[in-house]
DNA sequence: AGGAAAAGCGAGTGAATGCTCGCATTATAG
DNA sequence: CTATAATGCGAGCATTCACTCGCTTTTCCT
């Protein structure tokens, strides 16, 4: 005897060929956005790549939107654990350390799936996710305002807020720049100079 | 007599009334993104906003791309008009005087219409524009980087076009998250401190 | 084995929307 | 004034697409 009404109208997955279709579905999702672009995302096509049928899609998502919001989660959750990992590694060391560790951090977290960011980034704002992705963006400000402000001694005075702010803001620039415009002719020592120069900056100024 | 065919397929307005047509179109299409969103900016909406027919719509322009290309256009001519002004008027200036400008009126063009320029930022991929908009940052960064060659002695050793894309990116990025994390809660105080804090970090990384 | 629940199916529905086309109205030229 | 070009109109066509529903197949449990 099951819980609740015998035809589950939405959500959960419990056995495991349905998980794989929730994967399937999300994996098909993130992909169409990567090579065909958002507009031939429908729900027909996504069901299509991802080898199920759209009723199916609708079992586990309740809209279209679901989908994508579920490839953003995904592909924060990503980048989120770069981040914090790397916050916390560095949390012991100088400020110059420091910097020039985020930094490459920063670009590495763009260049897990720089399309699929790009597409993400368009899509955001029509998803309803914009709340989710403020959430992450304030966690990055909180971590790295707390790290700035256990370092105070190595640093000039300035509010620490605004010199969060402006570091994340510069840092997140740099890379997001470096990965979208430069394409893929990222020479590794091309890499090697960008974040020298950044740091340099980053740390000339907090200090 | 007229040139061409008499049923003109599209395009040109050479009556004052159907430049009216034209603008209140392109105005109309702004207004909707802005105030409505993209999804809403049918074409049947935007005539109706526009006081027009969607028949007139198709005489001027060939498609509803077209037209989010026109206010995509416009808005990048208004941004284009203060960024080569500021460049012009700071040709002669040393570098501090110049960052201040520079990073003065790149929080000023954002502020022109930030809903629209977020709106208009999102939808440039879909529009075909992308090519347009890179010409445009391909503009500014010749114009920064020959201001600063024509500055080197007061610069220490850096690659021209490293630090160019550095600073473009960092100024650019400190503009748009003021203006569009901080809404419209920005005072006169605020945006002063941010500048000199934004000049400070450039200028210091500059020699 | 057998029954029930879970998972999967895909043709079909209804609504939205880009765009066309034949006609009406307004401006210009002779 | 009249003919012709320019401009404007808007109902409706064609298409796309998110989503539903009745049904079949697979899995699980005893």
């Amino acid at each position: 005897m099951a819980r609740k009404t015998p035809t589950k109208p939405r959500k959960n997955a419990s056995q495991a060929r349905s998980r794989a279709t929730v994967d399937a579905l999300v994996e098909a999702t993130a992909r169409i956005l990567v090579r065909e672009g958002f507009e031939k995302a429908s729900t027909n096509r996504i069901a299509e790549v991802a080898g199920v049928s759209v009723g199916s899609l609708y079992q586990y998502f309740p809209s279209k939107e679901a989908l994508v919001a579920a490839v953003i989660e995904r592909h924060n959750e990503e980048i989120m654990g770069l981040v914090r990992s790397a916050l916390a590694e560095v949390a012991d060391l100088p400020i110059d350390k420091a910097v020039r560790k985020l930094v490459t951090v920063a670009i590495e977290a763009h260049r897990i799936n720089p399309k699929l960011h790009r597409v993400l980034a368009e899509q955001i704002p029509r998803t309803g996710q914009l709340k989710d992705v403020e959430a992450f963006n304030r966690e990055v400000h909180a971590l790295v305002r707390t790290y700035l402000e256990s370092r105070r001694k190595e640093m000039r005075k300035v509010d620490p807020g605004l010199a969060t702010f402006i570091c994340v803001s510069t840092i997140e620039a740099v890379a997001h720049n470096t990965v979208l415009n430069q394409a893929e002719m990222l020479t590794e020592k091309t890499v090697r100079t960008l974040v020298e120069e950044t740091t340099r900056m980053v740390v000339g100024y907090l200090r």
